[in-house]
DNA sequence: CAAGATTGACACATCAATCTTA
DNA sequence: TAAGATTGATGTGTCAATCTTG
């Protein structure tokens, strides 16, 4: 029923949400906003990084070589390969990162972390990490836990059906 | 222990995630940026209006009188009075809101939906609350709804303290 | 002086166009 | 022709400054 509705457009016979489902929907509604928005200025107050920018560091920090591909590095971070290129643009010229072409393959572009950048990145992670226990994993029960992955899980598989999974990832610096 | 490693910035003994905590993290970092950007780009497609458009025509539409002052919808918005500002600029051009001073105050504008406004979200809201459904609510199980919602209930208060709750909401058209 | 709201400058994301190499 | 990547134009959010009224 709901797939002819998403297809039909604005196909007559609107199910609206009852009372659980709204109320169930406003909260995540608050988090979808207020989450990112306290991750990203505690990144920005404390070490000048977006939440993408951060992400891509310690994406290559966690990396044995410390090196990906852009796109490679767009895939694990969630991002275009446009977005990617222009924040490697300013992660280059902050010293962060330097790109060089591929030997084998001269349309590839490796990403490489200077250790500037890994430096950035210890000093960085701890912090963030920190904030991601106060504001989510030790808000939570560890079944709460286990039950916002599952249903983080399903939300995932709908949205991108046949999606290989969420390849993000936080913590860095070891 | 928690609050010290926030309070104390990039002190030492940082947490690491164990893999479950790490996992759900993981998780639900996929559901904060793909999910917004799901119904960003379905309400851009199917109505040329951005989430944030939508949520503040919802609101209004919701309101006996079609009315609110820009402060007050900008707090339902989940937004920033600037934000809204310019946001109401767009819409007011569109001919979907009116803006009007208020008579007994007169540093406050009320922002007020048009018919045309009200045309708009009769024929949008079915469309985007189908989504909504499609991705979170009927992909989740009435047990996995209400985990989320006490689960998205305990993020909101660590990541701000006391506050009242969001006011945020869907649907519309009624 | 504080509250309500607006404005302009700047930074970033998105999209389409482009360029190079497989 | 497709894959990898970059670039520039455009639109939107954020922040600080400003204006007006209580």
């Amino acid at each position: 029923v709901v797939e002819a509705e998403v297809a039909g457009e604005e196909s007559g016979d609107p199910r609206w949400l009852d009372p659980d489902e709204r109320a169930a929907w406003l909260a995540l509604s608050g988090v979808l906003i207020r989450l990112p928005a306290a991750l990203d200025a505690q990144l920005e107050r404390d070490a000048g990084l977006s939440n993408f920018e951060y992400l891509a560091l310690a994406m290559l920090s966690e990396t044995p070589g410390r090196t990906l591909r852009m796109s490679q590095l767009a895939v694990l971070t969630n991002g275009s390969l446009s977005r990617l290129s222009h924040v490697a643009q300013r992660l280059e010229r902050q010293g962060y990162i330097r790109r060089e072409q591929s030997a084998t393959d001269r349309r590839s572009v490796q990403a490489v972390l200077t250790d500037a950048g890994w430096d950035k990145m210890v000093a960085t992670a701890p912090g963030h990490v920190a904030h991601v226990r106060a504001m989510v994993i030790d808000a939570l029960t560890p079944a709460q836990l286990a039950a916002v992955r599952d249903a983080a899980g399903r939300i995932l598989e709908a949205v991108e059906p046949g999606s290989p999974f969420n390849p993000a990832a936080e913590t860095a610096g070891d």
